[in-house]
DNA sequence: CTGAAAGCGCTTACAG
DNA sequence: CTGAAAGCGCTTACAG
């Protein structure tokens, strides 16, 4: 910049107005400024700008997901960029990994390096070690997982419904032994699901079979594995729900391992690439994972344009999707 | 920083050692400067570090991806994040969308924000671009696609061997009509893919069929589209290699719609979740993204810590996996 | 409309 | 070992 005043002949403040498009400049000097730019191939340093300015804006976000490369979580990270995109902020991105502790030092890394806003689908049993950032003024959303224990917008889906409504459409198919895989049980949403099968099942007047309910299931093996256990027991399930997309690949290729696919029905929480092209296909309750990180990107820019007003809770709508799996009626019993 | 010095009553040059753990501080005033940042919950801003430090390191890169919440890129993206996780490393993700002023655009957002290094997969004619940030001493190391009119370091498959062992592969099942399926010929990758194919036909002296060759395929609906219409040739191919996993999904979509997925064979290159648990299961040339992403991250780190030399190409393996959809052998011609 | 000067939060020679 | 001072690249009152 100093070189670009130099070259133009005008101080500082003027190149400083021009790049930053200030307007009440001279034509002739705002050319001449261009000019130099062009020539230098000047680029202003966006940091030592957000250091100084009132605003102190940096354009950009933090993003805090389980997994970048789970499938759920990388269409998030689509939805976010798209929103940040259209208004010119660029996102940092991290993997948690399910750890608080590895939550913790993204979060304040991202911040550390001077973040506007943040985006979190948290694991940490609170989240009061945000506090300090919140007061400071930092944007913070949460997304698929509501804080604890403080305030702040959060977009999710209504887990124990999506839960019960896969037991809905199982029990619909004359099933009574549902098997639920869940995930880890720090997850707020593997929680809610399970609690969501166990509300469902009472409904149902189904009684809870606590060999059918295994937890945390942290990898598309563990619940291969978990899958076959199932299937061995005297008394196995005639149905499985698996409560998010690596458990359902897992137990789908632990079906298939056994040949039973045809007969095990299936009905998987998040939706699978591919999903309707297996025989049977896998019928699902599809979440809308892009949706999650647009309106969860839409209510941090709400935030940080200065909208106020209490912490609102933005709930995403879920679908069922039939396809086969979940179609498929309980063997009738021999004997 | 300022308060942390006034509360431990020391000057802000101590607080700086201590809190950079540069050492020769004294104990009892290292103790209370630790005091203060605890009791303040004081943390240092990096991006006014990174504007005064000599070596102006900022602990962030950023990586420009075709599309983040394509799995391929996906998982160069966690194995990128995994290898800077492992240093103190941030990471700004963009997805170009395939499109070169887009690149460029995150390129000089990421530039502008400070990054100490860049990792591209480029979609740019050529990176001349760059050279003003290459001078200025950023690294660069180029993933999946090498870089055009500039030296640096890439990380590549040797996509024309890829291309070539899938016809390979599929001559050997007997087909001698397979048909291409490809991306955008902008895209490096879709091009060598492409030259692969041909030249393995001109080695197993198969005539190329310009009528089995589909380029600019650039999304699963459109590669759906594409197969449908090849199978309705009056001499249609017995043998497809579409050459990404969106594009393989997509065809093998088409043909299950057309009741056809154990007749038409298909080797597609990259690999696809749920791949094995399709009937036929279907038969690829896997690549390594992760691997890539390790390995172009472990390379931008060695010239960050000072490494010279000439700029490297490096190939990762890939490898065919045997799954049934290869195999299966051309109808015998009626009539 | 334009520029000289102060200062964002930090680091780093330089004296003491 | 410690602190006062300069300065990274920028923005922003404040005078003129």
């Amino acid at each position: 910049m100093h070189d670009v005043a130099a070259v133009a002949g005008v101080s500082l403040s003027t190149v400083s107005r021009v790049v930053n498009g200030h307007g009440g400049v001279r034509e002739d000097l705002a050319e001449r400024v261009r000019a130099a730019v062009d020539m230098l191939g000047y680029r202003r340093d966006l940091t030592a700008s957000t250091l100084r300015r009132a605003d102190r804006v940096s354009a950009s976000v933090g993003l805090v997901l389980g997994d970048v490369s789970n499938p759920f979580f990388a269409a998030i990270h689509r939805g976010v960029e798209e929103v940040a995109r259209s208004r010119g902020v660029l996102t940092f991105v991290g993997s948690s990994d399910e750890d608080p502790e590895r939550e913790r030092e993204l979060v304040h890394g991202f911040c550390g390096r001077g973040v506007d806003g943040l985006l979190i689908a948290s694991v940490a049993r609170d989240q009061t070690y945000l506090l300090r950032d919140l007061q400071a003024g930092m944007g913070v959303v949460f997304i698929d997982r509501p804080p604890e224990a403080i305030d702040a917008d959060a977009v999710l889906i209504d887990n124990t419904a999506a839960a019960a409504a896969a037991v809905d459409h199982l029990v619909e198919s004359g099933h009574r032994r549902i098997a639920f895989l869940g995930d880890r049980e720090q997850i707020f949403t593997a929680r809610e699901r399970r609690r969501g099968y166990r509300e469902a099942l009472a409904r149902h007047l189904i009684p809870l079979d606590e060999a059918l309910v295994c937890t945390g299931l942290e990898s598309s093996e563990a619940a291969f594995s978990a899958t076959r256990t199932l299937l061995a027991l005297n008394d196995p399930p005639t149905a499985l729900l698996p409560s998010q997309n690596l458990i359902t690949g897992g137990a789908v290729h632990a079906l298939r391992a056994e040949g039973r696919q045809q007969e095990v029905a299936v009905v998987g929480i998040d939706d699978l690439t591919l999903a309707d092209a297996l025989e049977p296909g896998v019928t699902v309750i599809a979440q809308d994972p892009i949706g999650l990180g647009h309106t969860a990107a839409q209510l941090l820019f709400a935030r940080l344009d200065g909208e106020t007003g209490p912490p609102r809770q933005v709930f995403i709508p879920t679908q069922l999707i039939v396809r086969g799996s979940g179609e498929i009626a309980p063997a009738t019993l021999t004997g």
